[in-house]
DNA sequence: TTTTCAAAAAGGTCGGACCACTATAGACTT
DNA sequence: AAGTCTATAGTGGTCCGACCTTTTTGAAAA
């Protein structure tokens, strides 16, 4: 009460959240279309005086956007909505996984799930030019079986081509979430692979199916592939034997 | 160059984000089991000291956390790790949904692919304290069919309820992550809704299904519940008739 | 016309001060 | 002594203003 203030300190409109009113305010120009993907944002000091908060508080929002993958922020250039394809960032999966021990078959029981379910999908309707990349991602595998790296970038696209054959972009964006914190986790393993062959030729009967536009087809051979990847990476991980409680998150250590 | 600095400005460590550096060294404190759920991080004070950051830094990394759900500030006492059922904050894919244009079909179809091979494996796996619990559900809708908000609530703790009974949290996560923003949106239209009393005779079919450890029927049910749900949502969208481009991202208006 | 480079613009970071809410220890009442 | 109330310390929330780094851009120079 003694001390003066360098300068003022308005009263608190509402009770808490400053920032999430910026969040609100943007998704309200989404929604209504003034703002499109690719498109910039009023610089932070003028969207600040805009929403009528202070620039930190702006940030505090802009800071929500961002995890949220809605907007991109470019130093020295401006803050821009996303336009890539729809991303639901990993970091949340990644964080869940940890927070909750996500084992890793628990994983793959998701991709199956979902992948399944979408290449039956994808056998009904993929455009030509879907199959296409496809099959260049096949070709890609088998081009690439002596560097395990680049082959499993390769297998990701394969599975990112699958899912935006079908069509349906909401799966696409779930399928591709889950499968690139799988596929993060096997970079670090997938040097002790064997039988990059086999996943080769797994993937490749799931694009004949497709190709020929074979749902119940492509539904089991998406199944088969699941499962032996599943297996292949126990293996992988531990080359001994019997694959237990191998989680993504690690063991319990608690300090009390 | 002129003018003085009132206090320090460091140099730059690295390039960018020193908010990033925040986000990792929780990721690590929680990848390592030293924070679990429901723990409560150091005071911001203390913690941008121990990660040698400002404190507006630290509360931008924060920010993301908590964005992404793994934290949670309680202004006066603390900030908490989330500890409730894992949680893929809604938020991102509500803003996908309005960026890229889900439509509610494709909401719908990722559900069905979610929750068909999800249901498939509650009849499988259930134990009997989640059969139970899916019984209470669909009990509550019954007893609600005149209360249409009341019974939508029910309606998506049901599905809850199953997913829970697969046994596995990750598809639980994102089934639940897809409902909701379904479930919210129908929110609005739900009081014009037709047959409360059918839909809950679906939910009860399923519930039997699972109860009977009989998966194919189970999905087969839960495959006609979803597609009914499809068409009575797209009536109480339109009444009139041909329901059709109803997308839950609005029309596309340029300023341009 | 092309190249160069310095100013402007925009996001990133920082320190400090103050506000609002919570929880708790100590004082007061009973 | 037990219960209740209140002052206070602790913690997140907000704001300001200044400065840094990067990108962009337009004018000057070649």
């Amino acid at each position: 009460m003694e001390k003066g203030q360098t300068s003022g300190a308005k009263k608190p409109k509402e009770g808490g959240a400053v920032g999430a009113k910026v969040v609100e305010h943007v998704r309200r120009l989404i929604e209504d279309g003034s703002l499109r993907p690719g498109d910039r944002l009023p610089a932070e000091r003028d969207l600040a005086l805009q929403i009528q908060v202070s620039r930190p508080s702006l940030r505090s929002g802009l800071r929500t956007l961002q995890a949220m993958g809605v907007i991109e922020a470019r130093q020295g250039s401006g803050t821009y909505i996303a336009d890539g394809p729809p991303k639901l960032g990993d970091g949340p999966l990644r964080f869940l996984a940890a927070l909750h021990g996500f084992t890793r078959d628990e994983m793959f029981e998701a991709r199956r799930v979902l992948e399944v379910g979408t290449t039956g999908l994808a056998a009904e309707r993929a455009t030509p030019e879907h199959i296409a990349r496809i099959a260049d991602e096949v070709t890609s595998m088998f081009a690439t079986l002596d560097d395990p790296q680049t082959f499993l970038v390769h297998d990701l696209q394969f599975h990112r081509a699958v899912a935006a054959g079908s069509g349906n972009a909401v799966l696409a964006t779930l399928i591709d979430t889950v499968a690139e914190l799988v596929f993060e986790y096997r970079r670090t393993t997938v040097e002790r692979a064997r039988d990059l062959r086999e996943s080769a030729e797994l993937h490749r009967r799931i694009y004949k199916a497709i190709r020929d536009r074979n749902p119940d087809e492509a539904r089991r051979q998406m199944s088969d592939h699941l499962n032996m990847a599943r297996m292949a990476q126990a293996a992988e991980e531990d080359p001994a034997a019997g694959p237990k409680e191998t989680a993504l998150a690690p063991r319990p250590r608690r300090k009390k």
